[in-house]
DNA sequence: AGTACAATCATTGTATACAAAATGCAATTA
DNA sequence: TAATTGCATTTTGTATACAATGATTGTACT
């Protein structure tokens, strides 16, 4: 196993920040897989750093619920289920709304432009059909939104739900006949939101949400299934 | 300053986690006020543990908001600042209301008869009125319903919420004029749900939030006029 | 051959030691 | 007197050492 775990060294950043965030984005990323053990002494040595800052990483890995801790055992990384993913999404569907509800009452005119902006980069990056690019865009265009409500303690949990998902975005963006639906979505969310029409823009938020699930949680089936089979071989 | 934090010793659970339990309950209380630093050999000595498990134990109340690190510097206990509150609340208000939509269509019979004996037992708690009986019906009636969603992120959540607001909690517990609203506010949440009636429900719910936020701000601004005024002599 | 038990090894939990940075205070100077 | 510099102290950040627990392997006995 080729592992490299790239520290990008902020020179100022605790340590234990440093390793969260590697550590974080490994997970997400699907380098450090479902179910694996973090054992410390492998991590400190990859990482080239002691074994307390990986601790303190975990510990806050852990209050985030990317991995899960057996007592005397350690940690290892949370298994996304389709029952965690459905109660993640019900949460993010009511949070979605209430972003795009928020968004219409406090967006700035800056904002609007950046929006209306971030809808037609999106648009184009479709067209590249690189799903780097699109992801790229399609998170832009969210964190708008979520920006301009304006609070900070709603951004910071929307952004922690929307981590447990991330895995399984690059599945849902690859593929291509759901484009123009997404494009269509987006689109409905920004002119809901210039509108001030607050309802339409709920709506909106929960419809994308929704069509989001059904992809996911048929991704999440389909995987489980190849683990099952897997394993009996 | 008379300190004595008590650890109830939980023999099987890890020391970072009664310290993290320990503190937490200090803080909420009020044992630990806001703006006090949290210097971790003064923690250790007097929990009579080293400082690694308190370090751990803060990790994890940074990422709860109930402290706040400054580097280099360590970890103070988390202002409670009116905005702060208003978006801990805003927050709140859509996660009760789907809260309610969805006890509609999942709660059991055992969980509906419960919620009934806590209403009542609200009730009669009001009558003695000792503000910590009257908080611990209303945590148990509320409880009720978050738990009866059956999804545990959602229950976490709600959880996390609520722990910001404990420490003003019993200040709109005490004021004896609001009690026949409480109850009034219950009744209706619960007769919402046994009704199945998803809006009413959320509608209730909602308006629970409302009441509790204009209490509790106005409570919030004597106190930070109180400190403002203390500071100055 | 299979099971039970013991010894060993691996790994976490906790404590301590050391390094680096920040803070406060005093002394010195303009 | 006010400001600034330098030193001492405090406190965090990181590493390492030690203890305790859990897993694993090997061996002996049935």
């Amino acid at each position: 196993m080729e592992d490299h775990l790239e520290m990008t060294m902020d020179e100022l950043l605790p340590l234990r920040d440093v390793v969260f965030n590697t550590l974080r984005k490994a997970i997400l990323t699907g380098e450090l897989k479902p179910g694996e053990r973090l054992l410390e002494i492998h991590l400190a040595n990859r990482l080239g750093v002691s074994r307390t800052p990986i601790r303190e990483a975990i510990r806050k890995l852990e209050l985030e619920g990317l991995v899960n801790m057996i007592p005397r055992r350690g940690a290892e990384v949370a298994q996304i289920t389709e029952k965690s993913l459905r109660e993640v999404l019900e949460v993010r569907r009511a949070l979605d709304a209430l972003c795009a509800e928020l968004a219409c009452d406090r967006i700035t005119p800056e904002e609007e432009e950046r929006l209306k902006q971030a809808c037609d980069e999106f648009e184009r990056a479709t067209e590249t059909k690189d799903a780097t690019t699109i992801a790229a865009a399609d998170v832009a265009l969210h964190d708008i939104i979520v920006q301009a409500t304006g609070n900070r303690r709603l951004i910071q949990l929307i952004n922690n739900l929307s981590e447990q998902m991330y895995r399984y975005r690059f599945e849902y963006i690859k593929d291509e006949n759901r484009h123009d639906n997404l494009i269509d979505e987006h689109r409905m969310i920004y002119e809901s939101i210039i509108r001030r029409d607050k309802e339409k823009a709920a709506a909106a938020a929960k419809l994308h949400i929704d069509n989001q699930e059904r992809f996911v949680i048929r991704q999440i089936s389909l995987e489980q299934e190849r683990n099952a089979h897997h394993k009996k071989m």
